[in-house]
DNA sequence: AGGGATACCATGGGCTTTCATGGAATTTCA
DNA sequence: TGAAATTCCATGAAAGCCCATGGTATCCCT
């Protein structure tokens, strides 16, 4: 199942040592757009989860800012260059595809046992089961997905 | 494997020598780049903070600056490139990674204790907590991140 | 098509290296 | 010769690395 985007719906543990598994249909899509194994985490700015990306899209990301405000060093390109690379994490996994997961990320997406990833096209979403289930922005057909999922690991 | 930019968002601490560690990632990030083992630290034009470069890019940053007073003869001139420049420290780092803050810096940037190194792309920046969190030109998500951080080493 | 073998994946544990930080030792210069 | 600055070593904690395991899906062969 090798493809460009980021789609289908797993849970993962984080272990004590705030290890994950990045799902290896993730893994292949980050490496396809990329060619590097690395995944860049980052909070959502309208939902409580987080975002991640293939290091490709950022560094497109980057290359746009720098071009947009090229000469320009005023309050604007430093507030948005600041935020949008402050809040992001660059992490390399593992052998086994495992990253781990920050002290920042853990407390901002409330990570602690089970993770949902969402595939989300040219991203991917990273949730707390307990979160999703709460928000009233999400579909509740993905919910009865996600239920279908904790009640076959027992939670 | 960490990319050729700056992301991330570490607190080390300032020690009663002025000895302070970039994040061993920045150092990478560094050395990447310019090839050195040198960091650039300079008064941050628009904020009170300070900003850290590689070499190579401050090279970059200081010819546009100085493009940018060059057809300015008024009173005004060179007061704020003055400030700029003649602050602005190249700092080589040790065996450990530490560098040692000249005094002119640790008043500008008003570092004593923890010091915020937040990763902006092309530089990063070095913050006083209690400054970012005060100043209104911080993104909030950002400061829920660093209160995240100060919250996780009980400050 | 069935059933056995195989490859892959998520997870756990232990071991090693690195990192941030403190302190001591040594040098430098007034 | 004393004070300040720089170099060196020590340490506890955290991060990363390697191997092991159990379970699941996949392949293959007759």
């Amino acid at each position: 199942m090798r493809g460009r985007f980021f789609s289908g719906t797993y849970m993962n543990q984080v272990d004590a040592k705030h290890r994950l598994s990045v799902p290896a249909t993730f893994r292949e899509t980050i490496e396809t757009r990329s060619g590097s194994r690395t995944v860049v985490l980052a909070p959502a700015e309208h939902a409580p989860c987080l975002v991640g990306y293939d290091i490709g899209h950022f560094e497109a990301v980057h290359a746009e800012i720098a071009a947009r405000f090229a000469g320009d060093f005023g309050p604007g390109r430093g507030n948005l260059a600041r935020t949008l690379f402050a809040s992001a994490e660059t992490l390399g996994y593992d052998d086994n595809g495992r990253i781990i997961l920050p002290p920042i990320l853990l407390e901002l997406g409330e990570l602690s046992g089970p993770a949902l990833f969402l595939g989300a096209g040219d991203y991917f979403e990273l949730w707390a089961p307990g979160l999703l289930l709460a928000s009233d922005d999400v579909d509740p057909r993905l919910k009865r997905v996600v239920r279908a999922l904790m009640q076959a690991r027992g939670l």
